[in-house]
DNA sequence: ATTTCATCGTCAATGCTTTTCCCTGTGCCT
DNA sequence: AGGCACAGGGAAAAGCATTGACGATGAAAT
């Protein structure tokens, strides 16, 4: 590829002056601006970004962390991520983690070695200290899925606790008492808070949920079937299922309907996070919404004025808490 | 962020041992090698890419242009070139081209400023002469969607015709001769040529299809319910509806299902892609299997390979086309 | 004591662009 | 005509890591 030297010398001119063309800083005659122009377009000529980055010590990029990109959810943030980031001509760089903290760790520092200014970091398994300690060393560095109070101001969270409240108390309003729950095996923070959420709410509500009521799977379709059918052959009966994600609820519908249990005349399912599937599903489910796009908007928005020192950080947001609210659709009902 | 010059000196050594370590090409005796490897924790050291990249003259980072992210088809794409490109130690660069020439220009470019080596390119709207020219400047271009007969070694590609072919083959083979197809109004090859393999498919078991029968949405649930709605209206009776992607197949199950119809009883629907969608929704979607996190994988390699020296292009594989074929599942049956 | 490695420093060059400083030439004013 | 201002553009340094050649140092071996 060819350079800003060869550029210069076909047009006749230095590389400072192919330079202030190419930065639009400085005037330059129009005569040779468009000379330097038409070389340009003839060696096909892109600066190079490494080069830029090296001496103009910034590199306009933004680094993104998440756990898988097949998984729709995680596909919509970083959709949106890269929606801001392209508004302000910035670059993304996705890195996955695959829900293991060596992983995680891995790919933040390959986006420090690629001197990410910005980043957004939906970490699962790394533990607070070694995020704080990241926090404060990296000045764009954002979390987008839990709070941690040292670095409050870097952290747009969702209240799980509230999620697994409106869940319960939706059912609990149905009139549900035989409530069963499919929390995910994977070791991750979020589903612990959820299922707090549930069990306060199903407390206060003089609902019991004994511990053989709750099942654990991966949290995909696959995961939702598996632990459906676990508890009911352990002889649990049930009207109201509460799913940790919208992937297991469809996996839950599949196997109830397979058992030809109909819903949600027979039982009722809820699901968490509504992504694009729970609208398409049949029936349509009933979920908890997290609002990914906009709390990745956010992030994103965060993440570039941290960097920024034109913009400074609006002061009055102390905190980037978001809450879940219910999203009515058809595979609820009363009891 | 500290630089070598920093590491050396609070090791009390020399750039240059830093360097002999990091790359690990010298012997350095294990006394000064630990030396120099507390230095590089204690400083949090990330030798900087862009300077590395600058003067090895490699990246080992791929592009990626596909036109949404947030598409779970196209995230199962990126998520499948990511993995693989992991193994080589490759780095991703995604850039988004939302379905529009001028845009995928954009994202190619910038990639090329990057400097990437290697390219796995999603083109729907670029004319063919200029992917020709762009994958004659750079060695590891290779495009995942479509055939140029010019540069056919670069090509992995899926026979949209034959999978056109397979939708309707199948419809009439369940003896329905009442077929409406939903196409996308985006102006994409694929469509057409989807549609071309419908139209050969029909005209061989001497099924008719009027322009009429054919409807044309945005490729997405909306879409899909949008195009059938129509059809309806324009009092166009049918018994199996041909579409262009399962998102859409989504929108006509819910749309026909809010109508007192029955699927597959009174209508038989096929999908296109077999998306993670297909699976979950109610009744599981027939539809056509496109094997993109095969053909991703492949693209991938193909596109490592063409850049690495040692490990030359098999010569044998004169061309990567794949082959669609039907997943029977509960949204079609016999007339 | 001398040779011989192993180990590491020094120096320079390389890669490409940006930016500061400085020089040239032209046109204008008095 | 002389002087000045200013536009336009060149030269060179800086930014960071790698690599090769070559030299220097020290310790071990003969």
């Amino acid at each position: 590829m060819a350079t800003i030297k060869d550029v210069a010398k076909l047009a006749g001119v230095s590389p400072a002056t192919v330079s202030r063309v190419l930065s639009s800083t400085v005037v330059v005659s129009p005569k040779t601006k468009t000379r330097i122009e038409k070389a340009i377009a003839e060696l096909d000529f892109r600066p190079n970004a490494h080069a830029r980055a090296l001496v103009s010590k910034s590199t306009h990029t933004i680094g993104v962390v998440i756990s898988q990109l097949a998984d729709p959810f995680f596909a919509q943030m970083a959709s949106s991520i890269e929606d801001v980031a392209k508004k302000r001509k910035f670059q993304v760089l996705v890195s996955t983690g695959s829900l293991d903290a060596q992983k995680e760790l891995t790919a933040i520092k390959s986006l420090q070695a690629q001197r990410c200014e910005a980043m957004v970091v939906n970490s699962k398994a790394l533990a607070d200290d070694v995020l704080i300690d990241l926090a404060q060393r990296i000045p764009g560095f954002v979390l987008i899925n839990k709070f941690i109070p040292q670095i409050s101001q870097r952290c747009v969270w969702f209240d799980n606790v509230a999620g697994g409240k409106v869940m319960a108390d939706y059912m609990a309003s149905l009139g549900h008492a035989n409530i069963v729950v499919l929390s995910t095996k994977e070791r991750v923070y979020d589903a612990t808070h959820r299922l707090n959420g549930i069990r306060q709410s199903l407390s206060q509500h003089n609902i019991n949920l004994p511990d053989q009521h709750i099942a654990y799977g991966s949290p995909d379709y696959a995961g939702g079937r598996e632990a459906i059918e676990h508890l009911i052959e352990q002889g649990i009966t049930f009207t109201a299922v509460l799913c940790y994600n919208d992937a297991m609820a469809t996996g839950v519908i599949s196997a109830l309907t397979d058992l030809g249990r109909r819903i949600p005349d027979d039982v009722s399912i809820v699901g968490f996070d509504d992504v694009l599937l729970a609208k398409y599903c049949m029936p349509k489910l009933t979920t908890v919404k997290y609002p990914i796009d906009i709390m990745a908007r956010k992030a994103t928005e965060l993440a570039l004025s941290l960097i920024a020192k034109d913009r400074p950080l609006n002061q009055s947001d102390k905190d980037y808490q978001y809450k879940p609210f219910l999203v009515k659709r058809e595979s609820a009902a009363k009891c």
